[in-house]
RNA sequence: GCUCCCUUCGUCUAUCGGUUAGGACACCAGAUUUUCAAUUUGGUAAGACGGGUUCGACUCCCGUAGGGAGCGCCA
């Protein structure tokens, strides 16, 4: 891409009208914020639909803050969620040359001038436009100024030179007609006094050598896209198609922050979202078809269109994300799922279980649950990585055994993980307050009773057994419950668990046996 | 403060001047059930407010209120 980045022409579709390039430009500064990741989705989405291109540009221009494991990260995130880009990311701050070209362009078509005021001057500037109540726009001296009678030894900065009167439309695909007096637009600064151009110019020129037909990114732009326009204007480069889509919030209604418990796609990976779903979820967000709720992506793809986004700014909803998780889950064979299981538990590593439970409005955090969880059951065991490797210790045959009857009532990775833990119990079982209520004197004979049972039973599988307890249970007139309820909790611990004789096949016979007997 | 934007059930949304205002999540109740889920049946629940325009407004216009975003030599 960035070796041919002059050419202004993009490829012509069939149909003889422009071929769609769309891009996703997160500046590297911190991890993939999910509100970046839907930007990401309907880019993607819409690139897809249109059977055009989707590229990635990282805008690294402020070198303070933008870091290379950031990068790594994003991308990470967005191979993780399934958007694949078009060629190699272009990386802004390497064709600051490119910029300060086009820069010198401007300055000797007469579309920009150098500027000599100083910060102090501009702050001063800016104290008095708040202290009268104006909206703070700068006047150069500059703009008109003799250029012979700069002061020595000032760096200037250099702003464009945009229209005074009349007024700048932005032909917004989700917005509408979006319209700013030239009046309130300042001579933006496109180099800063040290040379290096300012982003709302960079991302101009590199939308335009990139060929991008279509700029789709969160509403915090449109401003910009004001200022941006003046500058394709004054190169007369021609407009891509704007559209600017309304923010997520937080289930308070205010921007999504660290406050609304997570913010990060890589958070929620962590908390066992499967991508498919939060794809599903990001692409509801906001956008619609109908009444369509559950789709795949191929569908997503085929009937995604800016058209069809709202333009109010839509609440984060992590209920319904976990449903919709649990949909996904259910519907994941159990090799992928074991594959999205071991990665997410591998995540949970560095997470710190003692932030984040005391806000009672804050999200479920179904990892901090496993967790906690753990930490009766198998103290020993301090992180996911720890609780991976002795699920790895009871086998992988049991595991995958062990999946099925789980899957069907997870809504996330880590309570499906919450539900293997009767497989890393170790004898004795540390029985919950529930648990031990069930092993009364009446439940120990029942449990001795079925000893002897299963002790004796030809074969170890589930309906075989469960056999056994039905015929028990029939004979000595007690309700089934009343009889799988406390082999429930000898096996588990827990007086909720994937169904009994499941359990009992998963374990085997040797260790169910022994943890029966350890009730009686 | 200035500029711009938004407003249908608690939440995400359908509706594109004529509907008993639909769906999904959540919630409540019933069925099913060895627990929890899943499944299934039913239910509660909405056009912010006030004016217009129109035979007729959730839908178009104006105002009010509430909410959001932007106002850097950050991106």
């Amino acid at each position: 891409m960035s070796d041919k980045s002059n050419s202004t022409a993009s490829p012509s579709a069939p149909d003889g009208t422009r071929a769609v390039v769309t891009r996703f430009a997160p500046s590297p500064t911190g991890t993939l914020h999910i509100g970046g990741a839907r930007t990401a989705l309907f880019n993607w989405l819409y690139a897809r639909h249109t059977g055009g291109k989707f590229l990635l540009r990282i805008e690294d221009t402020d070198r303070e803050r933008s870091k290379p494991e950031h990068v790594t990260a994003i991308l990470q995130s967005l191979t993780w969620l399934g958007l694949d880009w078009d060629g190699e990311p272009l990386y802004q701050f390497a064709r600051a040359d490119r910029h300060r070209a086009v820069a010198a362009e401007l300055l000797a078509a007469g579309n920009a001038y150098k500027c000599y005021l100083s910060p102090d001057e501009l702050a001063a500037m800016r104290a008095r436009a708040e202290a009268e109540k104006r909206a703070y726009v700068v006047e150069s001296p500059w703009r008109d100024a003799d250029p012979a009678s700069a002061p020595a030894g000032v760096k200037p900065t250099v702003r464009l030179r945009t229209p005074r009167v009349g007024e700048t439309v932005v032909a917004d695909q989700v917005q509408g007609r979006v319209v700013i007096p030239n009046k309130d637009l300042d001579d933006m600064i496109i180099l800063r006094s040290d040379g290096a151009p300012t982003y709302n110019f960079a991302v101009v020129v590199d939308d335009h050598d990139m060929g991008v037909t279509n700029v789709i990114r969160g509403v915090d732009h449109l401003t910009n896209t004001a200022r941006q326009t003046q500058v394709y204007n004054a190169m007369q480069w021609s407009l891509p198609a704007f559209a600017h889509i309304p923010l997520v919030h937080g289930a308070d209604g205010a921007k999504l922050s660290k406050r609304h418990g997570a913010q990060g796609t890589d958070e929620f990976r962590a908390m066992g979202y499967l991508p498919a779903a939060l794809r599903n979820y990001l692409a509801r967000l906001g956008w619609s078809h109908g009444d369509e709720e559950i789709f795949s992506t191929e569908q997503a793809v085929a009937w995604f269109d800016v058209a069809d986004v709202g333009k109010s700014p839509a609440r984060f909803d992590f209920a319904k994300l976990a449903d919709l998780n649990g949909h996904y889950i259910r519907q994941t064979a159990v090799p992928e799922l074991l594959v999205h299981l071991t990665a997410c538990l591998k995540g949970i590593d560095a997470l710190d279980i003692g932030v984040i439970t005391a806000d009672k409005k804050a999200p479920p955090r179904p990892d901090l649950a496993l967790m906690q969880e753990l930490a009766t059951l198998r103290p020993d065991l301090k992180t996911g990585s720890d609780l991976l490797a002795a699920l790895q210790l009871a086998g992988t045959d049991r595991i995958s055994a062990a999946i099925p009857s789980l899957q069907e009532r997870a809504r996330s990775l880590p309570e499906l993980a919450t539900g293997m833990l009767y497989l890393v119990a170790q004898r004795l079982l540390q029985l919950d307050e529930k648990a031990q209520k069930l092993i009364d004197a009446d439940a120990r004979r029942a449990i001795a009773d079925l000893v002897a049972l299963f002790a004796a039973s030809p074969t170890w599988e589930a309906s075989a057994l469960e056999g056994i307890v039905r015929t028990y249970a029939e004979v000595n007139g007690l309700k089934l419950g009343k009889v799988a309820q406390p082999l429930r909790a000898a096996l588990t611990g827990r007086a909720v668990s994937p169904p009994v004789f499941d359990v009992m096949a998963v374990l085997g016979r040797d260790e169910a046996l022994a943890r029966l007997k350890d009730q009686m």
